[in-house]
DNA sequence: CCATTTACTGACCATCGGTTAGTTTTTGGA
DNA sequence: TCCAAAAACTAACCGATGGTCAGTAAATGG
């Protein structure tokens, strides 16, 4: 059947297009002070009709914030690309992330607020489960990063992989996090500016972690 | 006047009683899910009694973080106390941080959540600067820890104090929230547990500030 | 030509944060 | 003892919001 094809293609572009609207309406004014009503708004239907395509508000951010995810995991991978052995990967893995949280501060805060926010979103959902087979996917080229260094010797022999890979990452998010919340604070009242902290975030870290 | 001071006495009680009921309710339900209705109910009184005692949902919510944070910065000075030397001080001080967001993970997740949420409330408003003024004192004492760690040679001396307890603060809370999001997750799907991973945390944390 | 499916919506409901207008109780001076 | 002012409290209300439902209009396909 050509038409039932056709119909389910253009389902799935007014989906994305709602999508867009509602990437607009979070970014600007966060989850909990977005209302569907807007996102029906921008998105040019009515409310009833956005419950159509996303059964709930929390689903439809989940959709948006899938789609950040893409675009992070997208950037970090081209920097890594353009740089070779295992601890300028690690650099540029970091430096592409805080590039990311500096240049999509909305992407970063809507990611940040669905990892750390209890989401009532069934555990079975389509979109739930692939995206947790992606993290899962990009979690193991990390975690077979950090074991190539080991082999290489430039990195700890008694360091377990699995271990160091979420370390980084529970580290390298909870800074990220703090410091867009208190950057300005910060400034102001420790005299401590973002780079030289993050310059230092890495000498603790590289030493933590490379062999001696 | 003996009646003004007992009718402020009495006042301050009924403050604390309705803060009682918040912990309960808020603890139970997150700050989302908690209504200022259910919050009046079991303190017994009507909603807009409430309001005559906090002037919104957030500074309630305020004053039962503070409470929180007095108890989890009691705990870890008495950490503390206990032991000699800064290595052994800071590592007192991160197990008991931990030890605060296992037995009291409701705590916990209040403070977090109140960290890491835009609140509207009033920079200016009492609690706020009383807040602010505890954090900036206890910061600065772990400031001043660091500090003696590199008197003492025991931590590197091109580590910059104020950036190394602010890097360790982030690093922490960081690990502590992903770990109570995603620990169950973990062990079956990465086979990893929490002490490991904290394990390792510790190592990597330990070689990075330690003087060769 | 018509029954069914698809796409859509106005009107509605329940809940919630916050307000108002008013009642009851306590007080302190005459 | 009386009474006006202050303090303590609340029922009823308001506007906004997430979510639902009954119903309309158009496309589809036999």
């Amino acid at each position: 059947m050509g038409i039932s094809e056709r119909r389910e293609r253009e389902r799935e572009r007014r989906k994305n297009e709602i999508i867009d609207a509602a990437e607009k309406v979070f970014f600007k004014n966060g989850f909990e002070s977005s209302s569907v009503e807007k996102v029906a708004e921008v998105a040019e239907y009515s409310k009833a009709t956005l419950y159509l395509y996303f059964s709930s508000k929390e689903e439809l951010y989940f959709a948006v914030c899938q789609r950040a995810e893409g675009k992070l995991f997208k950037e970090v991978d081209k920097a890594i690309s353009k740089v070779e052995g295992t601890f300028e990967k690690i650099k540029a893995f970091l430096n592409a992330f805080v590039e990311f949280q500096q240049k999509n501060t909305d992407h970063f805060n809507a990611l940040f607020y669905l990892q750390t926010h209890p989401f009532s979103l069934d555990p079975n959902h389509e979109l739930v489960i692939e995206n947790r087979r992606r993290d899962q996917k990009y979690l193991n080229s990390w975690i077979e990063l950090i074991d190539q260094g080991k082999r290489e010797g430039v990195i700890r022999e008694n360091l377990n992989p699995i271990h160091t890979v979420l370390l980084i990452w529970m580290q390298l998010s909870g800074f990220l996090k703090i410091m867009s919340v208190v950057q300005p604070h910060l400034e102001k009242e420790l005299t401590c500016s973002k780079d030289k902290l993050l310059e230092e975030y890495y000498k603790i870290l590289f030493h933590g972690i490379k062999r001696d």
